[in-house]
DNA sequence: ATCTATGCAAAGCTTTTGCAATCGT
DNA sequence: ACGATTGCAAAAGCTTTGCATAGAT
C-alpha cells in the first residue's frame, strides 16, 4: 500500500527522507535542509526543495501550509492536526483528536463540492507561556 | 464600536477599503490593486499593501492566510468560515455554519494554550464543477 | 545507453522597506 | 508646521527553474 517512493533512488532523497522521519518539529526547507548537510555537506537547497515536493507528490510526506509564509513538512502522513504558537512559530501534533472533528454538515452551506479541509489551531506552546510568566515577574517595577 | 478607521483620512485608504467591501471575491493585494488603479491611476502597489495591513490591523477588514502563496482580503470582519476552490483557486464565504464549529475539547489533547483556530474547506466550486463535466463529454471518444 | 536527479546560479513571485516628496490635520 | 502617508525603486524572503553534469537502472 506503500507507495512506491522513487524512480530513482538517490542518497539525497534518501537522507531528506530519513532526516524528516526523525523529526517531530515540523521542519522548513531551509531547517531540514541545514540538518540533511551535516549528512551529505555538497547537497543543495534546491534538491532539498525538490525532494520535498517529490515526496509530497507521492504522498510519503505531508505539506503544511495553513499559515505563516513557510512551508513545513511533516515525515507523518497520517490525518492529524496540528498547533501552531503564534509567538515562536513552532508547530506541534495534536494526537488523539477525531480527525473528523469538522462533520459534513457543511454541504448545505455552500454550493461547492466540498472534498475536505484544513484546520490548524493556534495558542502558546509552553515554553513562550513559561517564558510570558517569567516576563510578568521580572517585570513587576 | 466601529474603529476609528483612520488616522489621516486619505483618498488611497477610502478607495482601497471601499473597492474591498464591493467584493466578494476576498481579492489579493494585486488583484485589489488592479481595481483600485481604475479610480487611482497613480497609486502605487506599496500603497495598497501598506493600507491592506494598517486596516488588518485596525480590524476593519480582514486577512486571510489560511493557505495558498498569496494572501486575501475580505472587507467582512464578522467571523465564517470559507471555502477555496483546489481548481481555480477562488475563495468564497460560507454563511450559516456555526463559528464554533470546532469544540474546545481541543485543549484536553495538547499543552498549548489553545487561543483559537484557522478553518478552510476546500473543494470544487459551482463553476469548475461545471467545466468539469463539460469536458466529460467533450472527451468521449 | 538512457533519462532522471543533482548542484549551481539565476530568476520568479509576493511582500516589505528606505527615502524624499506630498498631503492631511 | 508637523508628522503620517505616498510613490518609486530597491531589497528581502521563500521557492522554482534552466542548464550542464553526474548518477541510477
Amino acid at each position: 500500500m506503500t507507495a512506491d517512493i522513487a524512480r530513482r533512488h538517490t542518497q539525497q532523497r534518501q537522507v531528506v527522507l530519513e532526516e524528516l522521519r526523525k523529526l517531530t518539529s515540523h521542519p522548513t526547507a531551509a531547517e531540514l535542509y541545514e540538518i540533511v548537510r551535516r549528512r551529505l555537506p555538497n547537497i543543495s537547497l534546491a534538491t532539498v526543495y525538490r525532494n520535498l515536493e517529490f515526496l509530497t507528490k507521492m504522498n510519503v510526506i505531508q505539506k503544511l501550509e495553513t499559515s505563516g509564509s513557510k512551508a513545513r513538512f511533516d515525515g507523518d502522513v497520517s490525518s492529524h492536526y496540528h498547533v501552531r504558537c503564534t509567538r515562536c512559530g513552532r508547530v506541534d501534533d495534536i494526537h488523539g483528536l477525531p480527525a473528523d472533528l469538522v462533520g459534513g454538515e457543511v454541504s448545505n452551506f455552500t454550493s461547492y463540492e466540498i472534498l475536505g479541509h484544513r484546520l490548524e489551531f493556534v495558542g502558546i506552546c509552553p515554553e513562550c507561556g513559561r517564558r510570558q510568566e517569567e516576563d510578568d515577574v521580572t517585570n513587576v517595577s
